[in-house]
DNA sequence: GCTATATACCTTGAACTACGAGGTATATTA
DNA sequence: TAATATACCTCGTAGTTCAAGGTATATAGC
């Protein structure tokens, strides 16, 4: 059936909402400044790639929300569950594995 | 008009193969070996990843080939060219830049 | 001699992610 | 009153990676 393992480098997004979130509480808006701001401009992600991983990260019950009004507009708060701190400890391995190899391959002198 | 950007973690596969080849001239089945033995097997690459690489780096000039008979078989051995060497250098960068931004992102203590 | 595995090249279709543009609505600033 | 910022969202598609195939020769085991 020919069914697909997820591309070697994907899961950073989910990775980098999950660490903000395991900080404190935040909203999809917010995450997407946030997200520059803490990788120092590196990285950016559009709301298109943040709430569409936020609500399924809600479906599958890494994460809990919670609406809260302010100031006439509506904001939706975000917190990790359980399951999502799991979730972000092996995404962080993950990550170390695939940056580790980089570095490593990157790392190997010209003369080896 | 709709045009995309390059997902901004894509490159890893061709930073790892240019960087292979500058230390030396490899063929493509030996290239997919090679990038799981220097990364510390946490990187996997298929030759449906490796072949369509080496032939759009060729296209463009930044790897040149040459043909090997090796008993009976036939070897394509790619080595890079001065626009493949600057490619490396950019790709390099950009990996750099994000591997920060990302390290960043984690190291941040919680209480921050 | 036969079969399986390894080497070596390649392509293709589907799966998946990330991108960008859009749409709604309210609040604030100019 | 108009433009920008906040805040939510979806959708089409572009770009990448994956897995599975196909061809062909060489080698190793039985």
């Amino acid at each position: 059936m020919a069914q697909s393992n997820p591309p070697f480098m994907s899961g950073v997004p989910e990775l980098l909402l999950l660490r903000l979130l395991q900080q404190q509480e935040m909203y999809g808006y917010d995450l997407v400044r946030a997200i520059r701001r803490v990788t120092g401009e590196a990285i950016s992600l559009g709301e298109g790639v943040i709430y569409p991983i936020l609500h399924s990260l809600e479906r599958n019950g890494s994460l809990k929300s919670k609406r809260k009004p302010v100031g006439g507009r509506t904001r939706v708060y975000y917190s990790l569950t359980r399951k999502g701190r799991d979730r972000l400890d092996q995404l962080q391995n993950d990550w170390r594995r695939i940056q580790g190899g980089i570095t490593t391959a990157l790392e190997t002198p010209s003369n080896a």
